[in-house]
Formats: structure tokens, C-alpha cells, sequence
RNA sequence: GGCCAGUUGGUGAAGUGGCUUAACACACUGCCCUUUCACGGCAGCAUUCACGAGUUCGAAUCUCGUACUGGUCACCA
């Protein structure tokens, strides 16, 4: 029985051949240096930082050299797939504004190399398992579970390489004949690849990122077709698509990086050209319990999925800078020197990237998110609140849209100059640090962050005089501070600070622990923005109110 | 256990034989400025590049060995 016989038994509806193919798919017509790359997801889970690090990087690579990002579903785990998940990338994608030029989504295919989802392109990959199988490069393999196990342990115990390759990849010496009978008994089998490497020969593979690397040959008869679903297996259908849909760059984890000898071979089986690889360094965190370092985790570490960015309410483009920080190191330079020029116009280079894994680092997003808010304008910012707050927060929603021009002029504050307050690293973390200037906010009984002045006696005071006899609507900032410092001096206070560290105990405060006071009646809290700005917000009317508030709580 | 890679401060890192008594950024600490906070300014934070040996006039940078860390060895991607 010849291979070919073998073949038509195995595949007897492939009427095509990878030829058919070949033409089907040409060489893609693009300018010299355009990279092909793809963000090729498998919807077993949900995004993580780990793929947006690699889909940021394929997209500047597409952007920066005129060439094409496309997406495509790796869905040939179908019993591990999780429900949203593609659903969930499509609006990660989306959200972060790096959308591919080819895709397929609900039916509707974009670009000329698809389909682009891989459960969809069976028929293709067993035109080319079929094609391996004639050229006698690849044979069904009837081992069961129980036996694949016994051949691991034994190897294990004797201390040799696990795998089927050599005398423990039984089928591959079996007749056709053999083969064939088995097949029509309807026994379960894989198709494996036939390798003919050798493992003590070396080959040197180039990395993009790594550099040269030396590898010995595969040896290993891997399976390339699953006895389920009769869908490839991961390493076989990188080959298949990446060459039919020409990919000229692959961005995968550092995870692939052993798998390159089986690729290696596979290409060659097939006399294509392998892609360029770039292999990223992991994600890696530093464990809370025990403080090891590993890989950064779905379960554990919130951060790690694509979720929390989001609900955390992180600017767009803070989150891609801080990937891209991590991704290469030359990043945070050149975006120090193009502070408005878009991500993807960085000049990525696979040579700058990390080799070793690197640990990811909120306060550096933070810090990065926090420059990039405090140079938006309070419109904006509000705007952006408020979109965050629609989706995620519907009571803070509420109160943006009822109170808009108060919530502007209070973010304004100390913003739009030169060099802005730097306070917000999310917009979750406003309203903590804002919700005072909401009457409906107050609660019952609030806490007030009293400093040096705790007399309750002394601080009404202090705050009737002030409200009574002093404040002015119309006073500049300069008018008002004198005001202040008149009055405190009037109050046994120190207007003057040097005055007041040489001679402190002339004193019952200084001028500082006089505007704490009314700081903290007025927000209860003692640190916020500029109080001028807040006292002119809130006008007098509120400040007696809150004045009042702070009686009921202690007079009482 | 086999194969592959990595190891520069709390973190990300620059550095590819002399310009390094190791950039830059974040974090942290102190001081100054100051109505609080923030901003800003100044200063501090690795006498040393996992360890050992070698090559060299000279090594974080080259070689070898050791240790440790990570990845991988599925009909998962």
C-alpha cells in the first residue's frame, strides 16, 4: 500500500492540494520592509497584560513599517475555550484602539487571507497533514493514553529524554497495510509528524531579540492532528497559516522559545521559509506570600488580566506606555523627547527588549498615568470621568452630571499651567479625593482629620470670625491669604513662618495649622487642592453650612 | 532528569574591553520652597555588576566552571 493509498484512506474528501493553496494565498504585494505580523489569541482565557504586551508590539511593528496587523482565533482547544473571551478581546482591541487590518468576526471575513479562525480552517490543514502523509512525512498513531503514560514513566525512570521519537514512536515502523486495517477497525488515532532529525545535531537559529541560539534537532514524532476534534495541533497550524497568511514576524511569549527545533523541522518538511521570531520576555510579579519572583498570575494577580486597567479607570494611552516601557527599553526615552507623537510611530526594536523576564510595576503605571491626567484639560478629564464613571460607577455618574460646572471648576484646579497637580493616577481614585465638594456626600457624623488645633471651642471661632467678618467672594488669591494671615495674627497665630520657628512659643500656632482648620471643617479632609480655589467653589452660604455641620457633631 | 535562556540598586534598566569612582526613570529617605497636599529645587540611595577561576596593561563587558532563577519537555495554546 503506498502512501498515497494511505492518504485518500485517511483524508478521502482533501481534493485539493497545498499547491491550490499556494496560489490561493500569494506572496502578499507590499512595499519593501513591510512586516506582516498577528496577534493570534486563543480564547481559553481572558486578555492578559502579557498578550497586550505582544499585540502593542505587533502593532507598532505593522504601523511603523507600512505593513499589516491581523487577528486570528487560535480556537482549536475547543474544550478548554472560554465563554466572552473572544468577545472580550475584540473590545480590549477596540478600547486601546489597536485594531488589526484583517480579521473575521460574526461571519464577516476582512482581508484575503482567511479565514482567519482557525476551527475554520480544518479543510486547509488536512490538505497539508494529507500532503505530509503521501511524502511519507507524517503517519496515524494508534497509541492510547495508558500506553503514552507507561512509555513516560519508563523514560523517566531510565533517566532518558520523554517523548515519542526513535524505538518508542511504535507506529511509525508499522506497514500501511497495517495502518490501514486499523483505520477501518475504527480505532482512535493521531496524525504525527515523521521526524527525521537528529538530536545530536546542532542547527543555530536566529532570534530577533535573543540573538543566535544553538539547538540541537528535533527528534520527536509531536502529533500534528488531534483524534477528537481531527483539529491541528498548535505547532502545525503556526506553520500552515503563518506561511499561507505570510506572516513575516511572529511576536509570541519566551514560553515557544522550545519549540523552535520542531518548527524548525516542520517549515522545512514543507520547504518554506520560516518567519522572523521575536520571543518576549514573561511577565513576571513578585509573590505578596512567600516573595519569590514568577510569572504573573490570572488568579492572583488582579492586575494581570485586562479587566482591571480598565475598571480602575487608567487612560488609554498610560497603560500602552507603560507595556511599551516594559517592552523596550529605549521606550521611555523617546517618549520623554515625543511626548505627542502616537505609540505606535515608536521605532520598536526587538535587539531593546528585555531578555529576561521583568517584574510589572503599578507604580511606575501609576507615575505614568499620573503625568498623563494631570496634563488633560479639566473638560476632558470630566469627560473621561464621566465615561468611566457611566459604565462602572452609576451613583458618581449621576453626581458628575448633576453638578458639571462645579465638577470642572473643581477640577481645574491647580491644572492647565505649567506644571500641573499631579493627584489622580485613575479616575477611580478621584472621587476619594473629591467627594466633599458633593453636599449629598456628607455623612451623619464625618470624620474630620484634625491636625494641630483640636480645641473644637477654638476652631468655631476661628471659622465664625473668618466666615463672618472676613471672607470675601471677590478677594484674589493673594487678597484672601492676606486676610487670612490678619486674622490669625489677630487670634494669637504667626502669619510668618520664619517669625514663627524663631520664637514658637510667642505662638498657639502658626498661620499653616490656622488654614488646616478650615481646611478640614470645610472637607474634613487636610490635604487637597488649593484652598482659595475650594472656598470659592463651595461660596459662603455652603461653608456655613458645613460650619454647622462640624457644631452638630461637637456641641452636641 | 534532558534541552534552552537569564543573573547590574527596592523596581524597570543603560552599558558590547579603557570615556563607568555604573546613565536614566520609578519608588524610597532627608532638606529647601510652601496655607495642607501636590509641584518644583537640592541631596542621598550598587566602592560595585550572582560566585570562582582564566584571558588582558586593563573586564559589568571575552572564556570556562559553579550556584541560583525562569521557560519547556501534553491529542494546551
Amino acid at each position: 500500500m503506498t502512501n498515497k493509498e494511505l492518504a485518500d484512506l485517511i483524508f478521502p474528501n482533501i481534493t485539493k492540494t497545498i499547491f491550490d493553496y499556494e496560489k490561493m494565498y500569494p506572496e502578499r504585494n507590499l512595499k519593501e520592509g513591510a512586516k506582516v505580523v498577528r496577534f493570534a489569541p486563543s480564547p481559553t482565557g481572558f486578555m492578559h497584560i502579557g498578550n497586550m504586551m505582544s499585540a502593542v508590539i505587533n502593532y507598532c511593528l505593522a504601523k511603523a513599517s507600512g505593513g499589516v496587523f491581523f487577528l486570528r482565533n487560535e480556537d482549536t482547544d475547543q474544550a478548554r475555550s472560554v465563554d466572552g473571551a473572544v468577545d472580550f478581546i475584540y473590545h480590549i482591541l477596540n478600547y486601546y484602539q489597536i485594531s488589526p487590518d484583517e480579521y473575521e468576526k460574526q461571519g464577516k471575513i476582512v482581508g484575503n487571507y482567511g479565514p482567519y479562525i482557525q476551527s475554520e480552517r480544518i479543510e486547509i490543514y488536512h490538505t497539508f497533514i494529507k500532503y505530509l502523509i503521501e511524502i511519507g512525512r507524517a503517519y496515524p498513531c494508534f497509541l492510547t493514553p495508558e500506553e503514552l503514560e507507561e512509555i513516560r514513566e519508563e523514560q523517566a525512570k531510565r533517566k532518558k529524554r520523554i517523548g515519542i521519537y526513535g524505538r518508542y514512536a511504535k507506529y511509525r515502523y508499522t506497514s500501511n497495510e497495517e495502518l490501514a486495517k486499523k483505520i477501518q477497525n475504527g480505532e482512535k488515532y493521531v496524525i504525527r509528524f515523521r521526524s527525521e532529525g537528529d538530536f545530536n545535531r546542532k542547527f543555530v537559529f536566529e532570534d530577533l531579540t535573543q540573538g543566535k541560539i544553538e539547538f540541537p534537532e528535533n527528534d520527536i514524532d509531536v502529533p500534528i492532528m488531534k483524534s477528537e476534534n481531527l483539529l491541528p495541533t498548535y505547532h502545525f497550524a503556526h506553520v500552515v497559516d503563518d506561511h499561507l497568511m505570510r506572516t513575516t514576524h511572529v511576536v509570541r511569549g519566551n514560553e515557544w522559545m522550545s519549540s523552535i527545533p520542531l518548527h524548525y523541522e516542520l517549515f522545512k518538511a514543507f520547504g518554506y521559509k520560516m518567519p522572523k521570531y521575536i520571543h518576549t520576555s514573561l511577565i513576571l510579579k513578585k509573590d505578596e506570600e512567600n516573595g519569590t519572583i514568577r510569572k504573573i498570575s490570572k488568579r492572583k494577580d488582579p492586575e494581570a488580566l485586562m479587566f482591571y486597567y480598565e475598571e480602575k479607570g487608567y487612560p488609554v494611552p498610560a497603560v500602552i506606555d507603560a507595556v511599551l516601557t516594559i517592552a523596550n527599553s529605549n521606550y521611555e526615552e523617546w517618549r520623554t523627547n515625543n511626548p505627542e507623537t502616537p505609540f505606535y510611530e515608536f521605532p520598536f526594536s526587538p535587539k531593546k527588549m528585555s531578555t529576561s523576564g521583568a517584574l510589572f510595576d503599578l507604580d511606575k503605571l501609576d507615575n505614568i498615568s499620573k503625568n498623563y491626567i494631570s496634563k488633560m484639560s479639566a473638560g476632558d478629564l470630566y469627560q473621561e470621568y464621566l465615561n468611566w464613571a457611566l459604565k462602572y460607577n452609576k451613583d458618581i455618574a449621576s453626581l458628575l452630571e448633576k453638578y458639571k460646572e462645579e465638577t470642572i471648576l473643581f477640577l481645574n484646579i491647580e491644572r492647565e499651567i505649567k506644571k500641573p497637580r499631579k493627584d489622580y493616577e485613575n479616575y477611580s481614585s478621584i472621587f476619594p479625593k473629591s467627594w466633599y465638594m458633593y453636599d449629598e456626600e456628607w455623612p451623619e457624623e464625618p470624620n474630620y482629620e484634625l491636625m494641630k488645633i483640636t480645641d473644637k471651642e477654638e476652631i468655631i471661632n476661628i471659622m465664625e470670625e473668618y466666615l463672618n467678618n472676613y471672607y470675601n467672594s471677590s478677594a484674589s488669591q493673594d487678597e484672601w491669604f492676606n486676610q487670612i494671615k490678619t486674622l490669625a495674627e489677630k487670634m494669637g497665630y504667626a502669619s510668618d513662618m520664619k517669625e514663627y520657628k524663631e520664637n514658637p512659643l510667642n505662638y498657639k500656632g502658626n498661620v499653616a495649622d490656622f488654614t488646616t482648620v478650615m481646611r478640614v471643617v470645610l472637607t474634613t479632609k487636610n490635604m487637597t487642592p488649593n484652598l482659595y480655589d475650594i472656598m470659592k467653589i463651595l461660596g459662603k452660604d455652603r461653608m456655613l453650612k458645613r460650619l454647622e455641620i462640624f457644631k452638630e457633631k461637637y456641641l452636641n
